[in-house]
DNA sequence: GAAGGCTGTCGAAGCGCTTCGATGACGTGC
DNA sequence: GCACGTCATCGAAGCGCTTCGACAGCCTTC
């Protein structure tokens, strides 16, 4: 390479990385042999000497009940992001556990790791402490201390829901969530999501009760709910798959939006427009985590929690209490 | 390291390889160090000096129309597998295009490529083919002339279900499948599933019709069957996202299994157990095609194609014709 | 008991980069 | 016109491994 250009091995390094001066001439001399050869620095030998491997990890679930479409958007947003910043994707599931972070860490094969769906007393981070290992993390666990975190603020997202609901008149709201395991093992944007929504009915002074919920038991749900509360008029739905069987089966009691008012959290909207939401905005989660993790491998302190603002999307499925 | 075991840096390595014979009292001392200094090799270094970097890559795609808990599970079957061969997996998404191969192969970034969802003209096979990088696809190309491809035998598969309402005595037979844009884009499974189906009605003198399917069109194609095919007995669904809403359009004209048949291709049933199936053998297949490609980088020639018997668990909703 | 063959280990070279200090070729200021 | 910066480039060292050849010690074999 540095021959077919006709300069030293040290000027093509410089110019690729912009580390020293180097005259337009020269840089465009070097730059056209690198197109003509196809020329890309081996990574091994780059990492080896610039203790960098421009690699990060991404620690993605493999639990049963998250929801697969939204992690993948989301590993593919942090893809692209990594991508724009120069940086590939290790793809690390929990199969080994926390081991896994401790190798590629300690083989240099990564400069930092994001990791996916982080529980309020998640394993994973005390090792993450440990490792020294510029890390962000996707959700947050119970003590943040020295860590940077990002996530949807669901507190917010679940007031959001409760507030729009007790703006249009509504006393009387059932929040259907997640499968009774994820609570069990207190993922953290469950649990704030029925925080914020339980502070915001108190405030709201509106009667609200919890139902975890999964696909199979949205049918039970939705009768439970239609004999046991008459009143009800308000519905929040944080569990995205069991959206359908469950609006579904209400319906079947002859319970439809707008007269029952409807707000679904999640992303499902592309396919039933008509329904007010709150989004989880996987593409822009993805894209803060990689950019704190670049600018924390560049050595700046990003500690922190940020928690980005829901925005919920007024539909046909929301109306004023009859 | 060595240092702390009293060794070699290369009696180090030997142990670590196998490459050469070590005594069991050297090889301990060595393993003893290792475990107590959490040593890792550097993989930078490795990567340089063995020219192996002991990561593949995968090829995810993004489009919109492939089923995503499909494609995560066999995304986490290939990295189950990989590490079990003592690899990592580095994912990339089409967003560089072919271009983003030719950077991990020229970077030496990875020893082998998984690519998924092959089309029948995939723009990525002369790619692959140009790289000279050990590769094995998921799907079948038009020309697999030196390549090494893995699929369920999706002809087959679609046989099977036309055989299986055949001999239960079904003689007019619908077929509801992809979206139109797979068809379009001539991905390979969705025209050798119907290839076979086609095949194997001729030869058993069923009549069959196709028919793409969306979700949100599901209604609309129940609805449009029920009207023009009277005599419709049996139904054969290869679309796992339409499932539910196509059977839930069935149900209110008051067609249900068993007295209409229903096969359906993919892995809906656990959430679904009565129905008649032919799985997808994700987690095989990510196994079998990580396999592959461990032994295409030991050097093996292991091209040609590779086809998984298909299964049709046999479960209430298919029964003998009216 | 000398020649040859194994085994187990070491030393050194080298993988292809980055980085640091050195150096030559220029301007600049007085 | 001489000392002194500045700019552009080079050479060499070194990153932490693997691998190859060498070799010491030991066991066979006639």
């Amino acid at each position: 390479m540095a021959r077919h250009a006709g300069v030293s091995p040290s000027t093509v390094s410089y110019v690729l990385s912009g580390k020293r001066s180097i005259s337009e001439s020269t840089a465009r001399r070097v730059r056209e042999s690198i197109e003509a050869l196809g020329y890309e620095p081996h990574a091994g030998a780059r990492s080896l000497a610039s203790r960098r491997s421009n690699v990060i990890a991404l620690v993605v679930p493999l639990r049963e009940d998250v929801h697969v479409p939204a992690a993948m958007r989301f590993a593919v947003s942090v893809v692209t992001a990594a991508r724009s910043h120069d940086h590939d994707v290790l793809l690390l599931t929990q199969g080994e556990g926390p081991d896994g972070l401790r190798r590629v860490a300690a083989g240099a094969m990564v400069d930092g790791v994001v990791v996916m769906d982080v529980a309020a007393d998640d394993a994973r981070v005390p090792v993450l402490r440990s490792l020294g290992l510029p890390s962000v993390l996707i959700g947050v666990p119970e003590d943040t201390e020295g860590l940077t975190c990002v996530d949807l603020d669901f507190a917010a997202a679940g007031a959001a829901c409760v507030e729009h609901l007790a703006e249009l008149g509504h006393t009387d709201v059932a929040f259907v969530g997640q499968p009774p395991s994820v609570y069990e093992r207190r993922s953290g944007f469950a649990e704030r999501t029925v925080a914020g929504f339980e502070r915001a009915a108190r405030e709201r002074g509106v009667r609200v009760t919890l139902h975890p919920c999964e696909p199979d038991t949205a049918r039970e749900v939705a009768a439970g709910l239609v004999r046991d509360r008459p009143g009800l008029t308000g519905l929040i739905v944080h569990n995205e798959p069991s959206v359908v069987p469950l609006l579904d089966a209400f319906e079947e009691h002859g319970r439809v939006p707008p007269e029952l008012s409807v707000v679904v959290m999640g992303s499902i909207t592309p396919r039933l427009p008509h329904l007010t939401s709150v989004e989880l905005p996987a593409e822009e989660l993805g894209g803060r985590a990689v950019g704190l993790l670049m600018d924390k491998i560049e050595g700046e302190d990003v500690s922190g929690v940020t928690l980005l603002e829901p925005t919920l999307s007024v539909r046909e499925s929301t109306a004023t209490a009859p």
